[in-house]
DNA sequence: CTCCTAATAGTTCGGAACGAACGGTGCGAG
DNA sequence: CTCGCACCGTTCGTTCCGAACTATTAGGAG
């Protein structure tokens, strides 16, 4: 019994764990190594502390061995089982946030084409890894590969803006569209 | 002279500053909401104690009134625009997470169908409301209509790629894949 | 078997982010 | 004037984050 704030992390962890029960914290960072990390990093401190926190709040069990490394092993409660189907069979769920630095720097004025040419090296690597992960996930369970297909998508996406960008593109339609469109009269 | 750390967060402030120098914290609350809220949000209660925090380290200059609401009012110094404007040449930074609570639930298994229906109706809406502001944006920065043009290529994506899912495309594909890069065999 | 080293596993700590909630201030309507 | 509401600012408790640190285990050389 408890009313702990349940948080997206909370969820990440009940979510590996489902998948990989029992397990150690150390056990949930290999398997985030593997498949969260890439849209979704928790760093591996809060693995310890959040598993502890659950198991406190009584969604998780905790055994934890006498000697040597002294390891904590969870296992979902039938109540944090519940609480991790409730949150999945939740369709609605806040809209991300892109907080890309890169965006930042655009929105603030950098130089888009430096900014550009640097970001698309950057995107352009991610992408190739992301779709070598993807051929490799063979029979991994669908929701991964499906994630993973949404990350590519936008990866893409990236490359295709920066691309554009560097090229003058976005700026052209910008200014033809504000033409089109003007606000405030454009030819006075 | 300091060597407080500089996040995302101080370059948003300094960076709102040099558009609209000098303000109050709540001035930079009502730009931030026309502007960069769309796709990074700072709580209000941050532009307050980011400030304070970038004036003690001499990166922006302080004024107090006396009475009434006692409004801090601050303006960049030569340093913090420095800062800024170092910050703003680096064409490198680290690439930015999507943290997408839908995309959690999908990867975790969330049934796609239901999940991608509530997700299109919630950028279906975004999406628009976009592309209403970045008509209304006329004159303002390029900076912003640029990142605001990038925003609006993620929505784009977010809806076809949430509309695929719904559609079934999206598994077809991976099936199709799947069966053509066999990565342990498919047909024994 | 013993010592050294590297990889593995777990924890501590301080600063930053977050958001709910609260407390003052100013102003216009009654 | 005084009530109410929008405006403005702060406090607080929790969570997040990552650098740095400690401790355990495994493997190899002597």
């Amino acid at each position: 019994m408890s009313t702990v704030r349940l948080t997206e992390t909370s969820y990440i962890v009940m979510g590996l764990l489902e998948a990989c029960e029992p397990a150690t914290p150390y056990d949930l960072k290999q398997v985030a190594k593997l498949s969260t990390m890439h849209f979704w990093h928790v760093p591996h401190t809060q693995l310890y502390t959040e598993s502890a926190r659950l198991a406190e709040a009584g969604l998780l069990s905790e055994t934890r061995e006498h000697e040597g490394r002294r390891r904590r092993v969870y296992r979902l409660t039938d109540e944090g089982r519940a609480a991790l189907a409730r949150w999945r069979a939740d369709p609605t769920s806040k809209l991300g946030e892109l907080r890309d630095g890169a965006t930042l720097k655009l929105f603030f004025g950098a130089d888009p084409v430096r900014l550009a040419h640097a970001q698309l090296q950057m995107h352009r690597e991610l992408l190739a890894e992301y779709e070598t992960i993807l051929a490799e996930l063979g029979e991994s369970p669908i929701g991964w590969r499906r994630a993973l297909t949404l990350g590519i998508a936008h990866e893409r996406q990236f490359v295709a803006f920066w691309q554009a960008l560097a090229d003058g593109q976005v700026d052209a339609e910008l200014a033809a569209s504000a033409a089109a469109h003007p606000t405030v009269d454009a030819t006075a």
